[in-house]
DNA sequence: GACTTTGTTGACCATATTAGTCAACAAAGG
DNA sequence: CCTTTGTTGACTAATATGGTCAACAAAGTC
């Protein structure tokens, strides 16, 4: 039940893109650098969100990548989607098909509540929440250090 | 974010021991046989429950394997621990310290969450419950067939 | 038009994990 | 003893993971 590294770094790129939505373009260099991901592996990870419809992106001198929507109208289940392929923890239950038991299985039952459960987390938290949360953190800790 | 056929198998083998609860021993061929799993492979799956505290077992003639504990006190977060290890999506859930950006990191805090939603579907279901509902989906097919 | 910068793509590779199999062994009963 | 059953360790094929290398494409810059 684990996490590649695509989905972790994919979040952490979409981020790290949010929070510099005032430039037009960042580059992946940027990226790379401050998320301390190698930029050739950034690149691979890069092309399914273009092609998701998550990025956009110019080539050439003065080129970059950007959020192709608002942090807001982009959530993690989509990131994580694109990134890893479906969330269902079995395959059955995206493809009842491939076990001849699905009908009667009650195991499966369960694997199928195991995805709602998490669909449910990623499917209502956005980009602009971990924006948000993100300045809460970095917020609180400035107070911290005020006191 | 997939469960791998250890813990797929695993809890099958035990839903299955449960439903045959009366007989005072089951037979490792005879669970791989209705569970469709191959019988060499089982019994690397069944030594880590074992070690666990959910199985006993009984080598020799007219030996087997039984629940160790009632199917309510067997919950599945118990059995897949056992068999996948942790639960946790990201390594740095359990191990801060594998990753310097911890403290700050607001993608960690999310895949935090995620892990509290797995547990908490995991957590909440024993075996007992399985066996009843595989007891209300067998009873309602009885139905279907009688009307 | 040449050159530089930046993203795009495909080929390749080392390592780890998965999903098993094979075979020797241990213990319990007959 | 012999049979039955679980236990354990070694081994393996296939696949996934986590990258790197290198050629290429497009967009500016001079």
């Amino acid at each position: 039940m684990k996490l590649s590294t695509r989905g972790q770094y994919g979040t952490r790129a979409l981020l790290d893109l949010a929070l510099h939505r005032g430039q037009r373009l960042v580059l992946l260099r940027d990226i790379a650098r401050r998320q301390q991901i190698s930029l050739q592996y950034l690149e691979h990870l890069i092309a399914p969100l273009i092609a998701g419809g998550i990025l956009r992106s110019t080539r050439g001198a003065r080129g970059g990548v950007s959020l192709a929507r608002a942090p807001e109208e982009i959530r993690l289940s989509e990131i994580v989607r694109l990134l890893e392929g479906s969330i269902a923890p079995v395959e059955c239950i995206d493809n009842p098909g491939t076990c001849t038991r699905s009908e009667l299985c009650v195991t499966r039952d369960i694997w199928g509540e195991l995805k709602q459960a998490i669909d449910g987390v990623l499917e209502s938290t956005t980009l602009q929440d971990l924006v948000e949360r993100q300045k809460r953190k970095e917020g609180s800790d400035e107070v911290m250090y005020y006191i």
